[in-house]
DNA sequence: CTTAGCACTCAGAGAGAATGAGTGCTAACA
DNA sequence: TGTTAGCACTCATTCTCTCTGAGTGCTAAG
């Protein structure tokens, strides 16, 4: 593969990148020494090989999302930011944040809001995730509410509505059984099955405990998954999507959950071609994981057109999930000091 | 104003709402006993008289919200529901439910469904109910959930980070305030100045107590206001309405609110062009009210297009306020017997 | 191998012309 | 006096046609 090649592909892409208008040879002559004719020659091969496409005979070319792989994975070169840019970066963070969740929450907005592009946010955790307790408060006739806390500060709970209403005695007999068959437990421990045999352990207590042992079955399934889409708004208004798929990803963005899941690993950029079950034609997911301690606590993405400024924002993506992972870390760190 | 030209009006909104297009006299000499012409001649009048308006000279007539009000008001013969549909709905709706809010949300979601419009809930409750039981549960090294339970049900958790942990001795004297000086207020009560007495009446534990006392204050904030809208997504392919301002429709959702307040006292259909601040050009509200053993509770809307099926989508909504009014009365009075 | 030049293609914009749904008005009728 | 048939008129919509220009591929000369 020609350099010259290489660098029309680069100049073609980022171009279109800009323009949104397929990019014309006389375009390129901007970017690279050489006459339109041989910009031409080299466009035609670039088509051939597949890296270009042009939407009818007359036009200029587009990128193939096999050129937006090169262009990503080879070719691009990423703006580095600017000290203001940090700045006004770090100025669309808290400074400070009560749970992580939030913390994650808040990168989320500012990205989705800097990019105008949707954003993703998963946590790895709950997989992890250990109970750290468990509680059943008496809230009114036959009504308990079950408080569950994770190790990692998750809280959830959840409204009961029980039969009949239990004795102070069965509320302590539960209080203890948790305390010593549940605490500490991952959640991913707590199956069908597992729950099953717990129930059984209870003994005389089986019949009337066990409704709140599956309430606690359902919130650790509920807890399990955790995946967030922020601004998908800002994808209605994109003129490279076909409205209709927008709408129907937005009622059910449960597909992105096994996608997600798969790129824990390092930055990562697919195309929508690239990815199966994914509705959105002609969009590209950006992910960047980030951690707490050294262990991969969750992934930050971006969902957007293909035709995105990467160069600009995959350094946002970045900057974000570093400064989640400090202030992660950094948090966990004065806790083990104290 | 004269039979038939009620009957004219009656006709060209109930064809607008089938058809979507301006409506001619031809169209309405299947419904009104009288010649092309005399239908042009009342018609022109009625225009004159503001219930009906012509987009442009060739077209037939569309009604304006003057005429919709007329029609909604006096004109309209509501379907009533077959004890099929009748059966539709109840099948739409739980048989059992934890939350009253899970009973509304459901219905809201049912009927956004059945609409294909967005609906809102919005629940009057907040305002007058009273704080049943707060608990703050140690969860970490300086992290405390504060869990407020009020009468009607409704349960709030909130994180709260504190710059020291609680001794087990402070715990208590916050528990034993708590149950003292806040079990049984209405959270209407709870403002910045009774909060402030409060801290003070605190004594000693004021300094290391009070962040908790301010944080139950911003949770009765967030509870007091309860109003959600789904199914905004129904509106965006609603071709009656401008997408951008669907758009900012759904960004902010708040401005609802102040208008919902004001709709607790029955049927209640509005107009766009009758609300100001509403930003959906075209569309229309309508509300009604559910209740709980003879007391307002909160109340069910509907927001889609001037251009509604009044006849059959009154009667659903009405239907489905009754039948939550009549579960959560009942549940209220076996909740007593017991 | 590069480039100037030229013929060719084709989407998109713009201008008429044709269509037809619907109107207002007038004059005759009951 | 109210109703209706008839007719001329309006105007959004649709279509057809042409024109334009950006961009191409190919060829032949440098």
């Amino acid at each position: 593969m020609d350099d010259r090649k290489l660098k029309i592909l680069s100049a073609v892409v980022d171009e279109y990148i800009v323009t949104g208008e397929p990019v014309g040879s006389k375009a390129i002559m901007a970017h690279v020494k050489a006459s339109s004719a041989t910009i031409r020659n080299e466009m035609a091969e670039l088509e051939k090989q597949g890296f270009l496409e042009q939407p009818h005979t007359s036009a200029g070319r587009v990128p193939t999302y096999k050129g937006y792989r090169l262009y990503v994975d080879k070719l691009m070169e990423q703006d580095p930011l600017s000290e203001e840019e940090k700045k006004k970066l770090d100025s669309m963070l808290p400074d400070d944040f009560v749970t992580e969740k939030d913390l994650v929450e808040s990168a989320s907005l500012a990205l989705a809001d800097l990019t105008k592009c949707a954003t993703v946010v998963a946590n790895s955790t709950p997989k992890f995730s250990l109970i750290s307790k468990v509680e059943v408060i008496p809230t009114g006739k036959r009504m308990y509410v079950i408080l569950m806390i994770t190790s990692n500060g998750e809280i959830k709970n959840k409204v009961c509505r029980l039969e009949f209403d239990l004795t102070h005695e069965q509320l302590e007999f539960f209080d203890n059984f948790v305390k010593q068959n549940l605490s500490g437990i991952p959640l991913s421990e707590l199956t069908d099955t597992s729950i099953e045999k717990l129930t059984e352990a209870m003994g005389a207590y089986m019949m009337t405990l066990s409704p709140l042992v599956s309430e606690l079955l359902k919130m650790t399934k509920e807890l399990d998954r955790d995946v967030v889409v922020n601004g998908q708004k800002n994808l209605l208004t994109c003129k490279d999507f076909d409205q209709t798929e927008i709408i129907s990803f937005m009622e059910n963005e449960k597909e992105l959950m096994d996608f997600i899941d798969s790129t824990f690993s390092g930055l990562n950029v697919k195309f929508s071609p690239e990815t199966d079950g994914f509705v959105i034609h002609n969009s590209s997911i950006i992910t960047a994981p980030f951690s707490k301690g050294g262990k991969t606590a969750g992934a930050l993405g971006l969902i957007g057109p293909m035709r995105i400024d990467y160069a600009k924002f995959i350094p946002y993506l970045e900057y974000f999930t570093s400064r989640i992972t400090d202030m992660m870390t950094e948090r966990d760190e004065t806790d083990d000091d104290k």
